[in-house]
DNA sequence: GTGGTCTAGACCACA
DNA sequence: GTGGTCTAGACCACT
């Protein structure tokens, strides 16, 4: 058996911008906070704010201007990428340990379409 | 944002364990390793193997006798319950999880049922 | 006109460890010093030298193993074609400063031609 | 490994009105901006630009007439000069680069001859 | 104000 | 020992 360690905290803030950009709380070419700003939200360092951006920015999600202030790629595309994955992951996660745990394909399908629609929802912008 | 924090490992060993009675690989009455042994194979220290068998006992998954060792329960309608509790946490995670990207019930139906099956399952004894 | 910025120091080590790369005094497959070990070498911060290796590696030149240590990439292509970058970059500075300066590429190559040829170089092992 | 340090600016602007001289923009007699005006077109103290002609005054590229202005010098000799000093240093520099990276005179010479002539280079009258 | 770099020092996980 | 993460605080360049 392999131990569950801790997610980095930059990553984890990482995750939750991508589901915001998922969510389409965060629009293409829309400015982040900034550095500082980042940092009160989350309660991390500047420099921990920093890296996360930098990370994005190497991931090709975001572009920074110094002086300015850090921004949305505008290219939809690789956002719908993104949710493509992060839902790839999820799935692939979901089957993997219910099959663990006995479950066909099957009983699988029936528990999921036996699972309460999410009433009310929300009414968001997703990508 | 909540920061997700590790699993103390004595849950995480926990979980195993209960995921191995749900695989058959445990089965009722069975006698599990001597806290020593556990300690052994998970890498742990004894006084966490020992407060392992504690939880589980207080759970009534395993009962001890002293000085000759700890046991499965004969119940098998316990570990049933067990099977479906972790199956409805990980249905519910994922739903919601989906459901927070914008995935609606009939576009996950249509994910999962395309999901390839797990073709040559080792076969297990799953209760 | 704009002003020259000093490089910051990680990118100068960069270049100092690419071009060891390129005299073959580092050669792949090799173990490169400990974070630790970089940072007095170079008189930086630890923490200067993690970034160094997390660029490199975000290059493709070298990858990790936590607990073990930092070791350049085995693919000797990827650092013949570091060579011609830096080669490239060199060759296009020189010939346009000089075509500022008002010289030919005759000009130049009269001026190159007529430079005294490194005596007794160092027998080195370029890539 | 020696850390590079950046240039200060007032050596920065001797250097661009150096290559404004060999380039032809500059003339020998001919009248230099008022330090005022220097000031403002480099973005500099006042006091850098005084500087700046002092500096060239003492290699002798110029001199001042009080409550006339500053001049270049008349004797084009000098610039000459001025332009082979630069030409070396920047063939210096190139040359030894280039054999850090293992490459020969023959492979210089081989690369400089293939790279692409400056077509349509506005036409300037250089020293 | 913005982002970018750097340092000093701490703690953790892996081996 | 190794690398990985995080913090606190500083200074710089750009606008």
């Amino acid at each position: 058996m392999e131990y569950v360690t801790e997610l980095p905290i930059y990553l984890q803030v990482i995750r939750d911008l991508e589901k915001k950009i998922i969510q389409g709380k965060l629009k293409p070419g829309d400015r982040l906070p900034s550095g500082r700003d980042l940092a009160v939200q989350y309660k991390i360092n500047q420099n921990t704010a920093a890296r996360i951006y930098r990370e994005l920015e190497d991931m090709g999600y975001c572009f920074t201007r110094r002086g300015i202030g850090t921004f949305l790629a505008e290219d939809e595309a690789i956002f719908r990428m993104l949710k493509q994955e992060r839902a790839g992951e999820l799935l692939k996660g979901f089957m993997e340990e219910m099959g663990e745990l006995g479950f066909t394909k099957e009983a699988i399908l029936s528990l999921v379409s036996g699972y309460p629609e999410k009433k009310g929802a929300e009414k968001e912008n997703h990508i």
